[in-house]
RNA sequence: GCCGAAGUGGCGGAAUUGGUAGACGCGCCAGACUCAAAAUCUGGUGGACCUUGCGUCCGUGAGAGUUCGAUUCUCUCCUUCGGCACCA
């Protein structure tokens, strides 16, 4: 062992002995169980960050440690390779995606390797290869077959400065979620996927996933969005043609249909301008129309969004009342949830309360609340509480909830409605008008229409040789080699669809890949598959929460429709670690700082270019544009990997956002080094000695204190990483017993003293070594072993050694502290309890007041009541 | 506005089932080593008070409640963070 704690050589060797050995892959064994531990695989930006690293440490810990636990674990990584960086990084630099990609993902696989992560690396793949994306374009000819995807017209948040399509997953407060530009309604051509056949399962089985995290799931239903109320149908006043004859709207208030007093539609309805042609109102309309289309979607997620809209000069027929009420356009009806027209309660809507103020319409209750009435020309907002029925004819004087339920009833059998449950969730738009991308395998023929790609054709290779366009257009639209095709059905000239798919369409099965990444004869082994499938534990970010997470289950359905799987839920388990945040620096001239673009004078530090003090802002998430984030390299160069790894997991537990510190980092290094430091120094008087097995009672004093702490930290570690994922109180466990042993001054030199000593040495490396594994390694070595810590199990305690022949009792005088004392084990409650009430100290609290009673709580405490 | 999570020393965080609040680490203070510094090692470190004791009182965002006993359970409120936000 050397004498001083040199992390960049030991690392770089063990490193290099785990792969000369091959240690991390893995194939299937049926008689031994498997673990599938997957952690979100990167989008090889070029580097990595300290998100990956905090993600990847986490996951390696429960890797190493199933492990040894004797679990055949399957921990695989590979690249989300395709998407926009790639096109814009090509455009500015002047090179190709394909070759950034594949030089960023060398780059960060051996950032990767350096961390010391346990990956198999022989199951890498990377989802922008034909290999792995012919099997995608597959998947969509399949479903293209039973209609699970489909194309459409309709209108689509497009996003001017990415020049391509967005799902409604990918607008955040109307804004793109990549690049923070408004999102803006385009009417074109998409596919779609139906996701919405699942909206009912998916949500189903969100309750049936115990091992996520209840906020993932909660955000996952929200998004689903289930609303349970009828379709009512409006007959028009007077219909321009037979194929409309009535208006359908979705309601989950149709108890109040007889206060519907108007009709609002959105301003893209097919309808509006059908019914308002030749009206007098035909100009307003389209004028509205035609402004609404250009709002940006971002406005209408503001707080100050005006509601407005107009009279279309059209009317239809409240179907209960038989009144007839004015149809409205207005900018909040939303033509893609229900039906796209809603009908208008004032009453009992605040929203259409508003509207109908503003426009002056009618009013009508419907719903009166307990014990009072409201007059529609003084109420100052809507009533949307429980009450009693009113106006609604044979309803009246019926709670409102039981109306729900009547009111349904009777439209059904009027043949007015039916009952009807409506979904937020929409159908997965995935046409990408981008290059970089996987091809949709379509073929567009003038006679035939829309012909798919021959499952034997494929893969559509995306081409390569092609010439980035400024701006970010894709190229592929221009491309006469891939455009120009035959019709596979009538081999007349055709065209090549080029829209490419949304890259979550990769990550949605890329956990499948990694089962069989060589397979050529389909998507993957289904032997593979059943073997390692479903994932044991998932590890990423909580930003997937809904998009990749939503999709990846979605897609599992579509497998198991296509009897490709045999399970509907792809993760078991599912942790969010949280994010890494650092405390910002900034300028008032200069804006946010660097580290090193700041001086320190002593007693402020101030900007290096302008000299104003530095202001420390708020403590956020590591981003390249607040300058505050810290390169993975440079803690590599200076503590190395293992010190890296105890940090990201010391600091916080794994769900909870981490605060980086320096001092932290180096709280750390200091640790491993005391650490070696004691090695260094016991080794030798160890090296010979066998680890202590016998039976504890031959131990006393100091020396069976350590064997006990030993066993004990062996307990408190295993329990903090099997059951919670809290590892920053294992490592302070392991810290505890290292002071214990660091503090550890036998008497006298005896053999067992050694031997408990070695034991302890022995366990503290196997309990470390899923946290700092080159460490542990070396630790291991040092103790003269010759094989890899990695070949050992677990460590499990003793029984015998845990059992404590002296407990320490508490007492309370009120629920007080006010003493303690030890006791033997074997002492009886009473016994217990009359040594309690007969303690000095407790004797002073009580003085001449009455004992009310005696509480003790078994091995632990005794609480007095005067 | 709705939903969810969180709030504990100077700081990151412990306290797993209602039972010793502050483990472990950082920082700080004192000491040892040193010509000196760094590194390292040892000790101390929630607040207040005094009679300096194995002392008393206070203390887990605020207020109430349940309980012999509450960081933990219930209610109300405050703050911060996250998600959703005209979803009919």
């Amino acid at each position: 062992m050397e004498q001083r704690y040199d992390p960049r050589k030991i690392e770089a060797k063990w490193q290099k002995y785990w792969e000369d050995n091959d240690l991390f892959a893995v194939k299937e064994e049926p008689g031994k169980q498997k673990y599938y531990l997957l952690e979100m695989f990167p989008y090889p930006s070029g580097k990595i960050h300290m998100g990956h690293v905090r993600n990847y440490t986490i996951g390696d810990v429960v890797a190493r440690y199933k492990r040894m636990r004797g679990f055949n674990v399957l921990h695989p990584m590979g690249w989300d390779a395709f998407g926009m960086p790639a096109e814009n990084a090509a455009i500015a630099n002047d090179t190709h995606p394909a070759k950034w990609t594949y030089d960023n993902i060398d780059a960060m696989r051996a950032q990767l390797k350096q961390m010391g992560f346990s990956y198999d690396w022989s199951r890498e793949l990377a989802t922008c290869r034909p290999e792995y994306y012919r099997w995608e374009q597959w998947l969509f000819l399949k479903m293209y077959e039973k209609e699970m995807a489909y194309r459409r017209e309709s209108f689509v948040n497009w996003c001017e400065s990415c020049l391509t399509v967005l799902a409604n997953e990918q607008v955040e407060a109307g804004m793109c979620w990549r690049c923070g530009q408004p999102v803006r309604q385009k009417k074109l051509w998409q596919w779609f996927f139906r996701v919405t056949d699942y909206a009912e399962d998916l949500l189903l089985y969100s309750d049936r996933l115990p091992g996520w995290p209840e906020k993932v799931i909660t955000m996952q239903k929200n998004w689903i969005g289930k609303s349970i109320g009828a379709e009512i149908r409006f007959p028009i006043a007077s219909p321009v043609d037979k194929d409309d004859t009535e208006i359908p709207v979705f309601t989950t208030r149709q108890d109040t249909v007889c206060g519907a007093t108007f009709m609002v539609l959105a301003p893209e309805h097919p309808l509006v301008m059908k019914l308002s042609r030749g009206t007098a109102q035909e100009a307003e309309t389209s004028g509205f129309v035609e402004r609404m289309a250009l709002q940006d979607r971002s406005a209408k997620s503001l707080e100050s969004f005006e509601k407005e809209g107009v009279y279309i000069g059209a009317d239809c027929i409240n179907p209960l009342t038989g009144k007839k009420i004015p149809i409205y356009t207005a900018n909040f009806a939303l033509m893609e949830y229900g039906t796209g027209a809603v009908m208008s309660v004032p009453a009992h809507d605040q929203r259409d309360f508003e509207f109908a103020r503003k426009y002056g319409l009618e009013i009508v209750v419907v719903v009166s609340p307990p014990g009072q009435s409201l007059d529609p020309a003084t109420m100052q907002e809507a009533f949307t509480g429980e009450g009693v029925m009113v106006n609604s004819g044979m309803f009246d004087g019926m709670p409102n909830t039981r109306a729900l339920d009547e009111i349904a009833r009777h439209l059904e059998q009027s043949n007015l409605g039916k009952k009807t449950v409506s979904f937020r969730l929409r159908d997965w738009g995935i046409s990408r008008q981008r290059y970089w991308g996987a091809p949709i395998p379509m073929i567009h023929c003038n006679r035939c229409g829309i012909v798919p790609v021959p499952e034997n054709d494929l893969p559509v290779l995306l081409p390569e040789d092609v010439e980035m366009l400024p701006g970010g257009k894709s190229p592929l639209p221009s491309l006469e080699a891939f455009v120009e095709t035959s019709c596979p059905d009538c081999g007349g000239a055709a065209h090549r669809e080029t829209d490419t798919m949304d890259t979550f369409v990769e990550s949605s099965w890329y956990f499948e890949r990694y089962c069989s990444p060589g397979y050529d004869r389909g998507m993957f082994d289904p032997a593979a598959v059943a073997y390692w499938m479903p994932v044991d534990q998932y590890i990423g970010g909580v930003e997937h929460a809904i998009l990749h997470l939503l999709y990846s289950r979605y897609y599992t359905r579509v497998l198991r429709e296509m009897g490709l799987v045999d399970f509907k839920e792809p993760f078991t388990r599912l942790l969010t670690q949280g994010m890494v945040c650092k405390e910002t620096l900034s300028c008032p001239e200069h804006g946010f700082l660097l580290p090193d673009e700041i001086k320190d004078d002593g007693e402020v530090r101030r900007c290096i270019k302008c000299g104003h003090q530095v202001t420390v802002g708020r403590i956020e998430k590591m981003s390249k544009s607040k300058k505050n984030v810290v390169d993975p390299n440079v803690l590599l160069d200076k503590y190395g990997a293992d010190t890296t790894r105890l940090f990201c997991l010391f600091a916080a537990p794994p769900e909870r956002d981490l605060e980086w510190s320096e001092q932290g980092v180096d709280g750390g290094y200091r640790f491993l080094n005391r650490v070696w430091r004691f090695y260094t120094d016991w080794v030798r008087r160890v090296a010979s000695v066998k680890a202590f097995s016998g039976s504890p009672e031959s131990l006393d004093g100091a020396v069976k204190e350590l064997y006990r702490k030993t066993h004990q930290t062996i307990v408190k570690v295993t329990d903090d990483i099997e059951q919670r994922f809290h590892f920053n109180t294992a490592i302070s466990a392991v810290m505890e017993m290292f002071n214990h042993m660091s503090g550890f001054e036998p008497d006298d030199a005896m053999e067992d003293t050694l031997m408990v000593m070695r034991c302890a040495m022995d366990n503290m490396a196997l309990l470390l070594s899923p946290i700092v594994p080159h460490f542990a390694e070396e630790l291991w070595l040092a103790l003269g072993n010759t094989t890899s810590i990695l070949e050992l199990p677990w460590p499990t305690a003793s029984d015998s050694a845990l059992e404590k022949e002296e407990l320490l009792i508490v007492v309370q005088v009120n629920g007080k502290l006010r003493s303690r004392f030890s006791v033997n084990a074997d002492t009886d409650d009473e016994t217990v309890k009359e040594k309690a009430l007969a303690d000095e100290r407790i004797q002073k609290f009580i003085s001449d007041r009455p004992i009310k009673k005696v509480i003790l709580v078994k091995n632990k405490l005794v609480n007095i009541v005067v």
